[in-house]
DNA sequence: CGGCTGATTGATCCCGGTCAAATGAGGTGG
DNA sequence: CCACCTCATTTGACCGGGATCAATCAGCCG
């Protein structure tokens, strides 16, 4: 299934993303697929992409496959603190700091692009629109980041689960790539234990649960959703955090 | 205790905060300060700043006093994301979106600054390791909500409540507000509860526990911190995510 | 075929939640 | 000065959601 297609346009999953953000002029589209085009990178499942403390003087925006932010404890506990998704930057503006604070992996094959840091400012400089999507997303990641923390302490396992799906079904319609209510979800439900602060037997048995009221499909890496007004409420979602107008 | 002293320079937390993240020129501080000086208002204890889906076109800057983040499910089940201490911004570049997506609250009363954003992109304009300082807090804002969603994903009660005050601890170092080791915390068990993800209850066998072992002394707002390394260790707490040069 | 990774199931345990009541420190008004 | 109220902390008893441990099962690959 990974690798992905190669039709069409790569750069097309970033440029709905920004374009969700901040209405991008058609020079700022240019300039993006421009930039983008200048190098893009492959890379296997199960890679870093980068690790705690390494320092930073590229851009990667991330054109598919499924990437996720983690942070390991001394003692091996791991903590997926966000996934990355097609569209997603990685790390804009993060060679303001030194390093990073934490590290990216990937969950499939992906493909990126890489802007080294000149590049990209001299991209931003260019065009005011799109200097303003990157800051936006930038943001957006600060009230994702925030509802994350709400979720894993304030809901249940049921609710959490159930708001992780919302939250990547509502982000993957924006870039286009829900189809039928349905999408790829490569993600082991030892991944999604670390996302949830849950453990793998009680993420197993939670999905079950959302399978048998009706709300989802889940198998062979195929997630629909079935019912999604019911898990909406169950999980006590609200998309307004995410910032995104929806397409269509 | 509070209100708080009137001697000395109000800005001088938020010079602090910033210098802390990129050197600040001497015309920087110059800018800053008289910003900060244009419009100075105070509020009371148990007060809301703002509401969660409140627009927002005016930067605020905490000069004493403690604020927290937080989100609230519509059952009432509340979560505390972040701590705002003086020196820091509320909302630098929140502009950009259209509404807040969390509220912020007083836990003291406090005073801060609000400058317009217009008067704020003038500022920002005006000198550009002053831009680059409130870039930088903004990031490091996602890297603290990333530890906070770690701390309560996979760390044990009494590591949790460890963590946060590690956490407290550094952060009023570097604008000067710990001597001794001491610091006032203003938080009620109920508002640590509501920060850690536990319950009241809880909190307060985990803050016995944290002084039997000799590591903290907590009574009436005033915290010391009695052993610190071993804190540190309990809490596995490294501060890297804060990217502060630490005074001194 | 054997080895590996991921999903599933069952049994048991315990960390931390919940409920309820007591204690204590201000604060206020008579 | 005292009676009373409120809010925060503390304590005790009990409960339960989710963790842990341990198999088993199902694909997939070499």
């Amino acid at each position: 299934m990974h690798p992905p297609p190669f039709q069409g346009n790569l750069a097309q999953s970033a440029i709905r993303r920004l374009n969700a953000l901040r209405q991008l002029s058609d020079q700022a589209i240019a300039l993006l697929q421009q930039a983008i085009q200048q190098r893009i990178r492959r890379v296997g499942a199960g890679e870093d992409l980068a690790c705690e403390g390494d320092s930073i003087d590229s851009v990667r925006i991330l054109l598919s496959g499924w990437l996720c932010r983690y942070k390991t404890l001394e003692d091996g506990r791991r903590q997926i603190v966000n996934f990355v998704l097609p569209g997603d930057t990685c790390d804009a503006h993060v060679y303001l700091l030194s390093s990073m604070d934490h590290a990216i992996g990937t969950l499939t094959p992906a493909v990126y692009a890489e802007i080294p840091r000149g590049n990209f400012e001299e991209l931003l400089a260019g065009d005011r629109s799109l200097a303003e999507a990157f800051w936006c997303e930038t943001i957006v990641n600060i009230a994702m980041q925030r509802e994350w923390t709400v979720n894993i302490g304030r809901r249940t396992a049921l609710e959490r689960v159930a708001h992780m799906l919302c939250e990547v079904f509502v982000r993957l319609q924006t870039v286009g790539l829900i189809e039928d209510n349905t999408c790829t979800f490569p993600v082991t439900q030892m991944d999604m234990a670390d996302a949830t602060g849950l453990s793998v037997v009680h993420v197993n048995r939670t999905l079950q649960e959302l399978r048998n009221s009706g709300l989802i499909k889940l198998r062979d890496r195929v997630l629909t959703i079935v019912d999604a007004e019911a898990l909406t409420i169950t999980a006590l979602f609200s998309p307004d955090y995410l910032y995104t107008k929806r397409p269509g």
